[in-house]
DNA sequence: TGTACATCAGTGAACGCGCGTTCACTGATGTAC
DNA sequence: TGTACATCAGTGAACGCGCGTTCACTGATGTAC
């Protein structure tokens, strides 16, 4: 009845927060179902009445992330908000410390992103969304300003990804920095 | 003696490029033991003789690409050729396409990358080559050159890794061309 | 209100597979006499 | 030159573990009468 589908979506809803959690702090093969089960409260059993598999898990947990962080990033009515926003906040500090709550962009070069097809999809709806909100946020230029928003979607992700590799803390913060400071000098936000 | 040790280093040598290519063409998880072992010509249990484990053979693998590379850079005189020959090949449609001479960085979100500290090394090496190459190319200007040296960066570890994971060509050739014409320009190499 | 029955979410033991790693062995090469 | 022996690179079978996935079962909840 309603209260049975209701109780069902929210308990999905608890695994794949939990999933979010996991493969954002330990990856995708590191985060065992076991892990992701208990994180909801459950046993490794009960998984497969939620989900079809686990890479199926992985790819819904990336669109939830995307639909939520959508949400937030509208909020904001100004569109050059939107855009120094997202840059702003994706290269902050939080963000770099924030392993749970990470874009899910910077797992792309993972093994199952090659294999799934729906993981994929959901990743490339990630990536249009930031495209988009970068080149809304721009004075329209053209093609000149797909072409700054296409770039400043691969310096954000870029500039994570690296400063989060880098173990010198204080080459990781000045990468950071220095990659937020040219990308809004791009955006000409400055 | 003398022709043992060199035929020794010559069959790891092998191992090592065979691994290169397999690592770079399907992971590091999906490229087993078996199957670079067999690429050298060689089966499984011989393994162990040449490498201590498996992310070992990882970490050798990606300084020896670090060293060749850099070889290849030195040999151009002027430093703002390397630099400038450095961006346009890291983001040209060949470093796109040949997945075997790929990048190592581009692997940095992996699983093993987290564990190893040796991996780690190795891969915080390429970077630091990276950077330096940029920053030697370019018109110094202190910390604005350091600054744009980083973002330069991540500009184009960002741009292959997301150029790669687009399954729609026509995106991803903009893309990539759009984070070339957007470094060159950043860089003042236009 | 109470009893019998059906449903089904959730359990946890077990399966199966892939793969990194180990190890006893082989067979070729080199050395000593 | 030939024979016995040592060395050691390479083999391939076997081990062990982790983990995704399956499945027979349980126990609570809801419905019918």
């Amino acid at each position: 009845m309603g209260t049975q589908t209701q109780h069902r979506e929210q308990v999905r809803q608890k695994i794949i927060q939990s999933a979010l959690q996991l493969f954002n702090r330990h990856g995708f093969t590191a985060a065992s179902i076991d892990d992701i089960m208990a994180g909801a409260g459950m046993t490794r059993g009960g998984f497969y009445s939620y989900f079809q598999s686990k890479s199926d898990l992985y790819a819904e947990a990336i669109s939830c992330f995307v639909t939520e962080k959508q949400e937030v990033i509208a909020s904001s009515a100004k569109a050059s908000d939107r855009a120094v926003t997202l840059l702003r906040d994706y290269l902050s500090r939080k963000h770099f410390e924030d392993f749970e709550g990470t874009c899910p962009l910077i797992g792309l070069p993972n093994d199952v992103s090659r294999s799934d097809q729906s993981v994929r999809e959901a990743q490339e709806a990630a990536l249009r969304m930031m495209v988009e909100t970068f080149l809304q946020g721009m004075t329209p230029n053209g093609h000149a300003s797909r072409q700054v928003a296409l770039a400043l979607t691969s310096l954000c992700l870029g500039g994570m990804v690296l400063a989060r590799a880098i173990e010198d803390q204080t080459l990781a913060d000045e990468l950071r920095e220095a990659t937020m400071a040219v990308g809004l000098r791009l955006g000409h936000w400055t």
